[in-house]
DNA sequence: TGCTATGATGTAAGCGTTTACAGTAAGCGG
DNA sequence: CCGCTTACTGTAAACGCTTACATCATAGCA
């Protein structure tokens, strides 16, 4: 409500006050900056006071125009997905930071409409490489950087087109297969259903082919009835277990291919008698942080997410910086055993 | 493994020869690019094609340069902590595109030793204005941002020094008065241990300050022993909680000053025969992800998190362009009856 | 017909850095 | 004392845009 006066005050100081103040060159200036170049000790000191005088702070924006390094690593994500998200992030965030990079950062999800080429958030035009998240844009927009030798690190999605494109990703398939075997082995569970996530996702993909592999190698033939599709969503799931409960379909165990879809699971079976795990027993994938607060804790396969983040950044700046990378991170997986899937409370089971 | 070839290629396309492949002077094409001016629909149709023909795409760091506008807006925090943080970003990110700005994101939890001029990782430098979430950077900091004119937003945290600097954060003392109010003429608990959060933190004193009120409201006098310090972290609350329980400390109720907390009431009480909510009744603030999902589901104060930072975004992006602005948003909070309050399930209670 | 708005476009001066190159003084071996 | 290296510093040309200003038709109008 008050008046306020934006009226940008005097210009901010630029190096070549700092260079007048100092009675040195901008040159000398730019060197103590960053520190390239020699500069006698005495001199730095005046630079560095004449800096500290003026509350002076290099433009961004020239020195990126003028170096044409920006920095800074984008990454292209869908959406804020609440409980996967996170400590995916934290990891990207804290390494991006450590190896001295600023993070700017895009949801597509709102943005569908504009395909425009200059409308492309995030690129070579404002970063020094970008971190892709599965499923965020179009391959045709991948291959483009590609194309132009842009720094590319695919996330939980493999390169299109064979492009070359180091990916990081997850042990999906034989992370489902331990805790296929978990179910088999360990609870003698014979009809398991699979809750899968989307149709032609890669993790999804990789997580049936482990559930189906496991399935085999005990001798247990694949029921088609007993697999349906969750999306990755927590209604779709349940609504898919609740047809399944509505056709009287019949199973020892749910297998949902991530930890949302198991929170869709015990929402279906609440409003029903059927009691986790004595009736049904429950397990997901990922290892989302309140999969341990669940009631009973869920049973899960653990994904290093926040590594997955620290080691996309790791390849990307190898990457800008030349170096040769690998062509693919696969990051372990390990069967979490809590109470969902039958196992007693302290059990050391696996 | 393979060799690659990072030549950076033939430098790419810029104004110029778009110019020249569109037979027209850069000024036109800045002018098509920005939509500014005028230009003859003939000649923008040129210009488009060479744009599309030549894969051109402007150069942040020279349209920054030239035009001194950043577009983009700097998000400060400490730490990515999962369950609060996410939603808080959601809405921050979507409001930042939906205003056209890109966001930079930085935690200083991990930079605390460098605290010289040039490290400030986000500021006038490099952005046209930044959100500051509450404890991420020192109050000399935040006052310098507000000396040079620089647009800040506080974010659950006032302005130091009674700068003017506009904030926004919920309603944290009516929240914690209703919950109360809930709690003692709903289920009649005279006896209701608080646990605060940081001292010194704002909202947890805010929340402290409702459930002195209510208390005071209800004639039931404030017992010291009856509140405790968490942290707002899910190990200390839980610390404190078993301490509380050695010392033989009666109460009734719990009123976890947020959910995180709760979170660790629940873990001390596991080891306990007491039972939520029939030996003792637990609520808290914030109203996170997992609340719902706890058993018994979490009776909490639904605070708007993913609406602060739209709302945080809102006023900054007004401060930028010489708006005025309110100088101060409260945002609504409510309470969310669930069942660990003592409430049976399906209970319109209020 | 001559004048003036108006629309369309071009010219060129910045914007604030980095950095190749040049220059200078001091030190040192012969 | 000479020439050569070494340490330090300055000069000035980019970097790729935006934009104030100038220019030039063209059309409307009296």
């Amino acid at each position: 409500m008050t008046h306020r006066d934006f009226s940008k005050e005097r210009s901010r100081a630029t190096i070549d006050d700092v260079a007048l103040k100092a009675g040195v060159s901008t040159a000398t200036v730019s060197r103590v900056i960053n520190n390239t170049g020699t500069v006698a000790p005495k001199t730095r000191e005046n630079v560095l006071a004449a800096i500290t005088e003026l509350n002076y702070r290099p433009q961004s924006a020239a020195q990126i125009l003028a170096s044409k390094k920006t920095n800074t690593i984008g990454l292209l994500f869908q959406a804020i997905s609440g409980e996967f998200f996170s400590p995916m992030l934290r990891g990207i965030e804290a390494a991006a930071q450590e190896c001295g990079y600023n993070l700017l950062i895009y949801s597509t999800q709102l943005n569908q409409s504009d395909h425009s080429r200059l409308a492309m958030p995030l690129g070579e035009h404002n970063t020094d490489g970008v971190l892709i998240f599965v499923d965020s844009i179009p391959d045709q927009e991948i291959v483009r950087f590609s194309e132009i030798g842009f720094p590319v690190v695919l996330i939980h999605q493999s390169s299109p087109q064979n492009l070359q494109i180091p990916w990081v990703t997850v042990e999906n398939k034989s992370g489902a297969r331990k805790m296929m075997n978990h179910l088999i082995e360990g609870h003698n569970y014979r009809r398991i259903a699979f809750l899968s996530g989307s149709v032609g996702q890669e993790d999804s993909h990789w997580r049936e082919l482990g559930y189906k592999e496991s399935l085999a190698a005990h001798d247990i033939p694949f029921d088609p009835e007993l697999i349906a599709t969750g999306n990755f969503n927590r209604d779709v799931a349940q609504a898919a277990v609740e047809h399944w409960l509505q056709n009287g379909t019949q199973f020892d165990a749910i297998f949902a291919a991530d930890d949302e879809m198991a929170l869709g699971v015990i929402a279906a079976l609440e409003n029903t008698d059927l009691k986790i795990p004595d009736d049904i027993a429950l397990v997901g994938f990922d290892d989302i942080y309140l999969a341990r607060f669940l009631s009973p804790p869920l049973t899960t396969v653990k994904a290093p997410t926040e590594q997955v983040g620290r080691e996309a950044i790791r390849l990307l700046v190898d990457k800008i910086n030349g170096r040769p990378t690998e062509s693919i991170i696969l990051l372990p997986t390990e069967v979490v055993v809590r109470q969902s899937c039958g196992c007693p409370l302290h059990s050391a089971d696996d």
